[in-house]
DNA sequence: ACCCAGGGTCATA
DNA sequence: TATGACCATGGG
């Protein structure tokens, strides 16, 4: 009997009180990518609309994006904010999946080389990039975001401040089992994390003892 | 009227 | 390598 690792009760926990959650909130593979970049810094509920946006605009494809104006295609992203920004990354990353073969290709790379690749393109960071390989391409990595470093640190696992990396290897060594399990266990763990995130505050019991809004001085050790 | 959101890049020191 | 400025809308 093996034991488990602080980062498994805390899955448990979660797993417990929200339920599976089958992410990513999206239609297809690329729905995935597209929201994976505009949701930078941004509440998810600005993203729908500006992927709304783009699907009634039939532009929801690589090649209807690239295909866009910059000043048309920063119009459709408007109330995802940083609409200017987030027009010239979008586009970077359809002309970066086209060429590359779009999924087909591509899901060929083992996944530290798609990584690699993800990352040449200008405007997707460590985070983007491993949504996209977890959400889209079905890779086992470990998303670390805000939450997820807010979460743990106030669990006492983790000082807060690491590097991304440095974060990312500490949650796979500690949560990977070899299996093909980890992609379902990883999908959910974020998943987790985020839902867990909206509702801090708000629903017992877990919030009682770990919040992850910021304001909430709560601080448990699990 | 503030505060923040499922980050990332670029310029400076 | 390590900070800081910047990007911008919408909900609490």
């Amino acid at each position: 009997m093996p034991k488990t690792h602080p980062l498994q009760q805390v899955y448990r926990r979660l797993f417990t009180t929200y339920g599976p959650q089958h992410w990513w909130p999206a239609k297809n593979r690329f729905e995935v990518m597209v929201g994976a970049i505009l949701t930078q810094n941004t509440a998810w509920t600005n993203v729908e609309s500006a992927i709304a946006n783009l699907k009634a605009a039939h532009c929801l494809t690589p090649r209807a994006i690239i295909s866009l104006s910059k000043a048309k295609l920063a119009k459709h992203l408007t109330p995802s904010g940083y609409f200017n920004v987030k027009a010239q990354r979008l586009h970077n990353y359809c002309q970066w999946y086209l060429e590359h073969g779009e999924y087909r290709k591509l899901a060929k790379l083992d996944t530290n080389t798609l990584r690699h690749a993800l990352l040449s393109v200008n405007g997707v960071g460590p985070e983007t990039a491993d949504d996209i390989l977890l959400y889209a391409f079905a890779r086992p990595v470990f998303v670390i975001d805000a939450y997820a470093r807010r979460l743990l640190s106030r669990y006492g696992l983790i000082q807060g401040d690491e590097g991304y990396e440095t974060l990312r290897h500490y949650c796979e060594t500690n949560l990977k089992t070899g299996s093909i399990d980890d992609v379902q266990l990883f999908n959910e763990y974020h998943a987790l994390i985020v839902i867990h995130a909206k509702r801090a505050c708000r629903k017992k019991p877990l919030c009682e003892n770990c919040c992850l809004n910021h304001k909430c001085s709560y601080n448990t050790v699990v």
